[in-house]
DNA sequence: AAATAATGAATGAACGTTCATTTTTGAACA
DNA sequence: TGTTCAAAAATGAACGTTCATTCATTATTT
């Protein structure tokens, strides 16, 4: 085991007590710190004593629970993440007709991005920067095996456009996070039709 | 006249003398290397030091050019995004046709985008973070009005889906910069035929 | 009272910026 | 063409600040 052994311990506590314990609480106060102060100043002006005093917390508690930033950053980019996937993905049921399942990911998606708007923001600027390293992304991106699985089964079908997934990806999910970016920078809400007419807007670019 | 007068005077002769002055090689060296840190670091880790020597240049001389760090990626940001939008741009008409003018557009953004990373990159990020600051980035918005104008234009004639230009862009431009993504993060080159593949997916998201 | 968690002052490295000094430039003159 | 010299440009060591990280000490829990 190498030095950081009591941490996967305390990881292990986490997981299988039903308990709360204080350190949990003390570790998500120092995630949604990190969020937030990510969020407006961007990681170049999110020091961690600012998110330390942010979370509530003496600056050395942080090396207790994260290695040292990278490993914070890298750690709060998957958990977010995968809160995301999870979200993404909850009613989805395999049963789903192709159409049915991608309408039912597809709104899941936009809802997070569009209501859990400090979560979104951290994954947009977690993509489109080096914040975080490659391992990292990758263990991010497991989770989005249903999407890819559901469009296949839908060219199988030929319901859905045979071209690779990233395509599809690009025009049908990645627009939200720009639909998020807009909603927040011009302080506007997007009305259900308006989203509703962004779904259309979705399915016309990868149906068949 | 403030204290950076004299830099405005360089700036005069830059526009106004036809011959390539050093100090014009030295800044777009400047610019060159500031862009390619950023790409590959990340803001947080392009210290001014590393931009200097990249550029082959002294670090004080960088405060001949720009006043402080937030000034130099303003500018650069600034300059970069002109470049993208007069590319978008070029060999566009008025007397087009709404379809023709926007296949014209889009073309120029996919070609942009996908053989100017570099340039492409950079705005990504910046555009994801609070890397530049609010004016800088309005500053680079400017310069999108014609297509705006050709969208209205199409929704007038019926063509085009009667929504807001955020959506029409979010679906129909954005999406080349996750196309970018993935070619460059895949190391792999997107055919002919799969960048004529994607524009029919964007046409097909925004016509009516 | 032993074990665990948290503290926060201290440390050293790294950063952006400054400015006294040196180098380069180019117009004027021989 | 070659020389001079004041102005302009560039240099890089030095400065003050900020940052991530450490660890001896204190507080809390069990």
């Amino acid at each position: 085991m190498n030095e950081r052994s009591f941490l996967n311990i305390r990881a292990f506590n986490r997981k299988h007590m039903s308990i709360i314990s204080k350190s949990q609480i003390k570790r998500s106060a120092l995630v949604k710190a990190t969020i937030n102060l990510v969020n407006n100043n961007g990681f170049h002006a999110a020091p961690m004593s600012k998110i330390a005093k942010t979370a509530g917390i003496s600056p050395g508690t942080i090396h207790l629970y994260f290695e040292n930033k990278q490993d914070m950053i890298n750690q709060v980019y998957i958990e977010v993440k995968a809160a995301y996937t999870r979200f993404a993905f909850k009613d989805y049921k395999a049963s789903f007709s192709v159409a049915e399942g991608f309408e039912n990911i597809w709104k899941n998606i936009a809802e997070f991005k569009l209501k859990e708007v400090e979560e979104a923001m951290f994954l947009s600027q977690c993509d489109n920067t080096p914040m975080v390293d490659e391992a990292s992304r990758q263990e991010g991106l497991k989770h989005l095996r249903p999407l890819l699985d559901l469009w296949e089964r839908g060219q199988k079908e030929g319901i859905i456009k045979p071209v690779s997934p990233y395509l599809l990806y690009a025009f049908s999910i990645y627009p939200i996070a720009f639909m998020m970016n807009t909603q927040q920078q011009q302080h506007l809400k997007l009305t259900p039709e308006q989203i509703n007419e962004a779904y259309n807007m979705a399915w016309n670019s990868i149906k068949n």
